[in-house]
DNA sequence: ACAAAAGTGTTTTTTTTACACCCATGT
DNA sequence: ACATGGGTGTAAAAAAAACACTTTTGT
C-alpha cells in the first residue's frame, strides 16, 4: 500500500446506544482504563478497519462492548477538529445504536468490558470530546424522533400507546398530553391495531399496536 | 507513523457547491480527465489530508476547483461502502456550499479546471456514485431550508422576498403562493425590513430584507 | 369498593391553504 | 396609458393545544 502518507486517516467509529428502560432514556456507556482520563466514561468505539463500512464498524463495536449484535443503527455525524484528541489525529465518526431492554436481557452476552446504562440527563465525566459527541447524537434522536424504523427498535414487538408516549417525552424532554398525543400518532396512520391487550398487574389493559409494515420501508 | 495498516483509511472530501442562477438552482461539477468514466462529471473533489478539518478541506476543494474562497459550508453526509470505487477504498464525505452568483462573478479566480454550472434537474452523466451523493446533498438542502444562515449564502447582500421565494421554489421543487410565503416567512421574525428598495428595470420596486443578526447565529 | 392505569370528546387557538385585485415604477 | 412585477387581505380548512371525566382490570 504506497499511499501518500499525508492522505493517512483513522476514522473512530463512537457508538450512541440507547434504551428506554423503567421510563428513562438511557445511553451505554464504558470506562476508560488508561492515561489520561483514566476511571473517565466514553462512547464504546473502535478504529474503522479498511475492509469494513461505517455501519458494520459500528455494528462490532456494539457486539465487543454492549455484547448485542444486529441492531438498528444510524449515521449522525462526523467530528473532525485536528485536535479533538491530544495526541493522534483521529476522525470521529458518530453513530447511533437502539436497543430495546427486552431483547437486550434476552440476546446480552458478556464482555469484558463493564459498561453501564445512564439516564441521559446524569451523564458522568466524559473523556475528550465525548459528551459532546453524546449530546449531539440525542439532538439527532430528537430530531428524527418520527422515524418509524427507528421507533420500532425502543420494543421488542407490540407495543401500547402509553409506551409509544413516554419514548416521545424522554426523547424531547418534556411531558406530552395524552389524548393530543394518541390523536396525533394515530393520525398518522402508520399504526395499526393488533386486537390485543397487555395484561398488567394494574389498571386497565392497553391495547397493543404495531407499525404497518409498509410504512417503515419507506422513510428518509 | 506506525499505525496497523488494517485501520488506515482514505477519506475524500466531495463538495456539493450550489447557486442559485436566473431562477434555477445549480451545481458545479467538473470534469473527469481520466479513465474510467473519463469525461463524465463529478463533485469537485479532494483526499483529505491529515492536517485538517473537512471543512478546510472542502473550502480548499471549493477554492481549487471552482476559483472562490470562504464560502458557507456544511457537513452533509458519509458513504462508506466498500466497493463505491473499483480500485481503491477511499470513504466519501459529503460537503454542501453555497454561493450567490454575483460574488461568484466578482471573486472568481482562474481555474485549471473547466467547471460548468448545472441545473439541478440536468444533471449529466456522472463518475462512481456521484449521482447519488449529489441527490443526497439537494435532499439535505431541502430538509435544513429554514436555516438562516444557509438561505443567507444565496444572496450577495440584503434581498427581496421574491427572490428568497424562488430560492424556496427551487429547492423545494415546487411553486409556491406569494401571498402565504410572504405571511410565513415574515411571522418566523428572522426578518428585517432595511427600507430600502429595489430600482428595476421594470415593475414595481421591491423591498429589500436582512436577516437579523441575532437570529443568524442560533440555528441547530 | 377501591386503586391503578387506559381510554375518550369538545372547544379554542393557531397554522395553513386558497384565492384576486390594487400599487409603484419605467417606458 | 400600458406593461411589468410587487404588494396586500379575508375566509375556509386543517392542525394543534387545552382541558376532565369514564372505563377496565386486579385486589
Amino acid at each position: 500500500m504506497d499511499i501518500d502518507r499525508r492522505y493517512i486517516n483513522q476514522i473512530e467509529v463512537l457508538t450512541n446506544v440507547f434504551t428506554i428502560d423503567k421510563n428513562s432514556l438511557k445511553v451505554y456507556l464504558i470506562r476508560r482504563l488508561e492515561e489520561p482520563f483514566k476511571g473517565y466514561w466514553m462512547l464504546p468505539s473502535n478504529l474503522l478497519m479498511t475492509s469494513e463500512t461505517i455501519e458494520e464498524c459500528a455494528l462490532a463495536t456494539i457486539e465487543e462492548y454492549v455484547g448485542i449484535k444486529g441492531i438498528h443503527i444510524e449515521q449522525c455525524n462526523v467530528f473532525s477538529k485536528v485536535d479533538r484528541l491530544p495526541n493522534d489525529r483521529i476522525l470521529g465518526n458518530s453513530v447511533i445504536g437502539i436497543i430495546d431492554e427486552e431483547t437486550l436481557l434476552m440476546h446480552k452476552k458478556k464482555t469484558p468490558y463493564e459498561g453501564v446504562w445512564f439516564n441521559i440527563d446524569e451523564i458522568p465525566k466524559m473523556i475528550f470530546d465525548h459528551a459532546n459527541i453524546l449530546k449531539d447524537a440525542a439532538n439527532h434522536l430528537k430530531s428524527h424522533l418520527n422515524n418509524p424504523l427507528m421507533l420500532k427498535m425502543f420494543f421488542p414487538s407490540d407495543f401500547t400507546l402509553p409506551e409509544l408516549q413516554i419514548v416521545y417525552e424522554q426523547i424531547l424532554g418534556k411531558k406530552l398530553d395524552r389524548r393530543n398525543f394518541r390523536k396525533r400518532i394515530l393520525n398518522l396512520g402508520i399504526l395499526e391495531d393488533t386486537n390485543y391487550k397487555t395484561n398488567n398487574k394494574m389498571g386497565r389493559p392497553a391495547k397493543l399496536y404495531r407499525f404497518k409494515e409498509s410504512e417503515i420501508e419507506y422513510y428518509e
